[in-house]
DNA sequence: AAGCAATGCAACCGCGCAGAC
DNA sequence: CGTCTGCGCGGTTGCATTGCT
């Protein structure tokens, strides 16, 4: 068979829909696994990634709050730059959000910093000029755009993608995924529950969610083409 | 209105660790 | 015990958006 050249790049909404699909089945743990069944062309890494930082149910979104930006100071200041120790602390955040986060506000301590600097030389340079500049105002107030709220321009959300699988229990479809929501420790939010498998007449009628045949047929009867797929269960 | 700079954030990369064999 | 594989973590990059001149 010829390997097929990895993606790289943003994630489309129909890779997203696809992984949700897939890590609702299988769980988020064997990345290399969903990568490959899913035929999504990702790597496992690029799965996890995609998927902790960005798909995960439990993630909130927006702004960090004044009090999750001082805890975030607190144990920093403990911690260093353990991202993801300092994830922990704060459910619903990634590690990535917090490490982005973090250089952001140290961006914003050194620029101002800098014109602190540069206004205090300019004080020493010229006594004769006694104006208390206000340059230490920092310009900080940014019009926060709704982070992440809004994938791509139709602006379908990620809740609306769980809100499509959520309304399709319905039509359950009897698979019974054997992941039952592991939520190890060093996690910040556990996995979501295990979801009835939607029907696929559900997902065939949703312009998200079109894939060829063979691919469906492995979603139908994933044991003819995944021998570790067994009667509904997966076995690793 | 246009161009440029600053900012925010998603995604990738490389390394190290742990478990399986 | 060494090797391989998969995963997680921290650092970094690149792009889109926003703000400023």
């Amino acid at each position: 068979m010829v390997q097929q050249e990895i993606r790289r790049g943003p994630w489309t909404e129909q890779e997203d829909f696809k992984l949700v699909y897939f890590v609702t089945m299988f769980g988020d743990r064997r990345w290399d696994f969903i990568a490959k069944v899913s035929g999504l062309n990702r790597t496992g890494k690029s799965c996890r990634l995609r998927w902790v930082n960005y798909l995960h149910p439990d993630l909130k979104r927006g702004k960090l709050t004044p009090q999750e930006e001082k805890l975030v100071m607190e144990l920093h200041s403990k911690w260093g730059n353990r991202w993801s120790r300092i994830a922990r602390k704060l459910p619903g955040r990634t590690d990535n959000e917090i490490k982005n986060y973090w250089r952001t506000h140290m961006r914003k301590k050194k620029a101002q910093e800098k014109k602190r600097a540069a206004s205090l030389a300019s004080r020493v340079s010229s006594s004769c000029q006694s104006s208390l500049s206000s340059n230490n105002h920092v310009v900080d107030s940014h019009a926060s755009k709704e982070a992440g709220e809004e994938i791509g321009e139709k602006g379908y959300t990620m809740d609306d993608i769980w809100n499509d699988i959520v309304e399709s229990e319905e039509n359950i479809y009897n698979l019974q995924p054997v992941y039952d929501g592991h939520s190890e420790e060093g996690c910040n939010f556990s996995c979501p529950p295990p979801m009835p498998s939607p029907s696929w007449d559900e997902y065939n009628s949703h312009p998200l969610w079109v894939m060829d045949e063979e691919e469906s047929n492995k979603m139908l009867f994933p044991d003819q083409y995944f021998p570790c797929y067994d009667q509904g269960n997966a076995y690793f």
